[in-house]
RNA sequence: CGGGGCGUAGCACAGCCUGGUAGUGCGCUCGGUUUGGGACCGAGAGGUCGAGUGUUCGAAUCACUCCGCCCCGACCA
């Protein structure tokens, strides 16, 4: 390709609106122009990057036996419907009506089309297993994009589906996903952590996230250098040291006046107080189910820990927790926030015909002596023993993990909890789309049996801007060399040398004959404009053909290192075919 | 959806408070000089000041409404 004829409308200065590198890049690289919030037009040089990525995707996905589809991103409203989805998914979803009113929508997943499929033409567990992906768009209608690309309304997916006759050939299928995916994402370049994730909205019994670490992501993992666990917040444990109490309160707990005290902090300093993990941290919050309506919690919790709502959510079951409202609580518990506590909650709650279930932190089983609020403003209790004064109806991991607190899985490692980007999903949905959808085969004896299934995501502008947050400097990108637009660029200094142009085309014309991806630089620009472009847009090597080119001598110039050595002209096409197709 | 910020030329911004000629830098076009890390000089092109309504003799500027974009939060396979 010729720089002078390809499109590359690189910024000099940043555009205002853009916050994180990736954005900024992609932006001063020419790379991409928005259209709307979360919408954007990817140019030239995005789209031979994304290609490349696709092209991994697709490689190592058909290596695992995959079968790529292409399905319509305009579904039936019938067919979500049948899943429960077409009401689950909310405002996310972008609906529209045909010319006779129909109802519409652009697809945010899958799971139904496949499945559809599936149950007309999958009849006999012989036919399994099947592996079906795509590459295609999708449509969410998020209610806040951000980040440039990282969170947009459309963009595109790798989604796969593994039909199974059981939960064993699930777990091949899963298994030869997550591999896959492993080869996909170190090809891109990319390191990346694999964590063990909730399944939330989309069910099923297992998923992991693949994870890279970059500020410009919103979730937290923690990691384990040291092992190698790995976990989002919303599933991750530590080891705590234990707490040794004093005896156990032998006599009923003792109410006591607390006049001022509205925090854990206040009731550390307050003179008959507590240190923070002594006391029990009461918080009062609504789930929400999906057959039987909302329902009142309480979450107990040591008074320095910090509650995961993801975690008390999965742990009810709950597709929804929200901390109560100061009116609710004040209703329900009789007290403020401040104030409360656990101690004969449940009598209360029964008392007014309702029900309140109490689910307490694994850290507070079997302590005692603790102190908790009394449900009287500005009231506390001392000497309680949990197990005793508390009945706690369901014992689990509440609380958020902290950088620093020791590896759950390993003897002396220590957990770092860092903001990390989602590239990859991958879900064990089990049979809750096929028995919804009734897809069923007949197994080895005959009997019909719903499909075991799995699905498996990897959004494909997340690869790049990933890459990007990964890999720049202050002069801009630097593409690993699998996923680079081009392999190398040749850079003319001054085109209107007659010698220089003539040199540059033949070692152009080389290169290509050596099977390189070379983006030729023959515009008529000063060599410093050039080599700013170059440098920003990333091509991991450059060939600078410039005054030392009538001696027999080019420039060759490692973008990441830095760092230019001359080499022969001779000798240059087999240089840049050597480093640049090395591994590939 | 709640909170905050911002919409003036392709990009970055000034002008707005205190109403009256729309400006600067980069980029773009033409001419000249220059030619290895975003050159210099000169001459140009380019804006219904996000939209609407109102106040006023007069609105980029004041008021109201709407739209859009960004950030924080809520939300999110």
């Amino acid at each position: 390709m010729r720089w002078s004829n390809f499109f590359i409308p690189t910024l000099r200065e940043v555009p205002a609106d853009a916050e994180v590198v990736s954005h900024r890049l992609l932006l001063r690289a020419g790379m991409v122009r928005q259209l709307a919030a979360g919408i954007y037009s990817y140019l030239p040089l995005s789209w031979l990057v994304m290609r490349r990525i696709m092209e991994i995707v697709r490689e190592e996905m058909d290596a695992i036996g995959g079968q790529e589809f292409f399905l319509p991103a305009l579904n039936p409203r019938e067919i979500w419907e049948e899943t429960g989805r077409w009401t689950v998914m909310g405002d996310n979803m972008f609906r529209l009506k045909d010319r006779k009113g129909a109802d519409l929508c652009l697809g945010m997943t899958h799971e139904e089309v496949f499945t559809g499929i599936a149950r007309h033409e999958l009849r006999s567990y012989k036919q399994l297993p099947q592996i079906w992906y795509q590459i295609q768009t999708k449509f969410r209608d998020e209610a806040r994009p951000k980040s440039g690309v990282l969170r947009v309304r459309q963009f595109i997916m790798k989604d796969a589906y593994s039909f199974d006759v059981d939960q064993a050939g699930l777990d091949k299928s899963f298994e030869d996903q997550r591999a896959a995916y492993v080869k996909i994402f170190t090809r891109c370049g990319l390191k990346f952590s694999i964590v063990e994730a909730s399944s939330g909205a989309m069910g099923g019994s297992a998923s992991n996230e693949f994870m890279v670490k970059t500020d410009a992501g919103e979730d937290l993992i923690a990691t384990c250098e040291r092992c190698g666990y790995a976990a989002n917040l919303e599933k991750a444990t530590s080891r705590l040291a234990s707490i040794a109490d004093q005896t156990a309160a032998t006599d009923a707990p003792e109410e006591f006046p607390t006049p001022g005290v509205r925090t854990i902090e206040d009731l550390i300093s307050f003179p008959g107080g507590a240190a923070a993990d002594r006391q029990i941290k009461t918080l009062v919050y609504v789930a929400t189910f999906e057959t039987d309506g909302q329902q009142p919690v309480l979450a107990l919790l040591r008074g320095d820990h910090q509650l995961h709502e993801t975690k008390l959510a999965d742990a009810l079951g709950a597709t929804e927790v929200r901390p109560a409202h100061p009116e609710e609580i004040r209703e329900l518990m009789g007290a403020g926030a401040g104030s409360l506590g656990g101690v004969g909650m449940k009598e209360r709650a029964k008392a007014a015909g309702r029900e309140l279930r109490i689910v307490a932190d694994h850290a507070l089983k079997n302590r005692s002596n603790m102190t908790t609020g009394a449900n009287k403003d500005e009231h506390h209790l001392r000497g309680v023993n949990i197990e005793r004064d508390i009945p706690v109806d369901l014992w689990t991991d509440l609380r958020t993990v902290q950088s620093g607190e020791a590896c759950p899985n390993c003897e002396a490692g220590v957990l770092e909890v860092s903001k990390s980007l989602e590239i990859g999903h991958i879900f064990k949905l089990g049979t809750k789309y096929s028995k919804s959808m009734n897809a069923t085969v007949l197994d080895q004896n005959g009997k019909e049996v719903p499909v075991v299934m799995g699905s498996y995501g990897i959004g494909v502008e997340r690869i790049m801007a990933a890459a990007i947050e990964l890999h720049h400097d202050a002069d801009g990108i630097i593409w690993p060399r699998q996923i680079a637009p081009f392999d190398v660029v040749v850079t003319v200094t001054n085109v209107k040398q007659p010698e220089l142009k003539d040199a540059g085309e033949r070692l152009y014309a080389d290169l290509r004959a050596a099977g390189l991806e070379v983006l030729l630089d023959d515009r008529d620009e000063r060599a410093g404009v050039k080599f700013k472009d170059a440098d920003l847009i990333g091509i991991p090597y450059r060939v600078t053909v410039g005054k030392k080119t009538t001696e027999g001598t080019v420039e060759l110039f490692d973008r990441a290192a830095k760092q230019s050595t001359d080499v022969s002209l001779s000798e240059v096409v087999a240089r840049v075919q050597q480093l640049a197709l090395a591994g590939s």
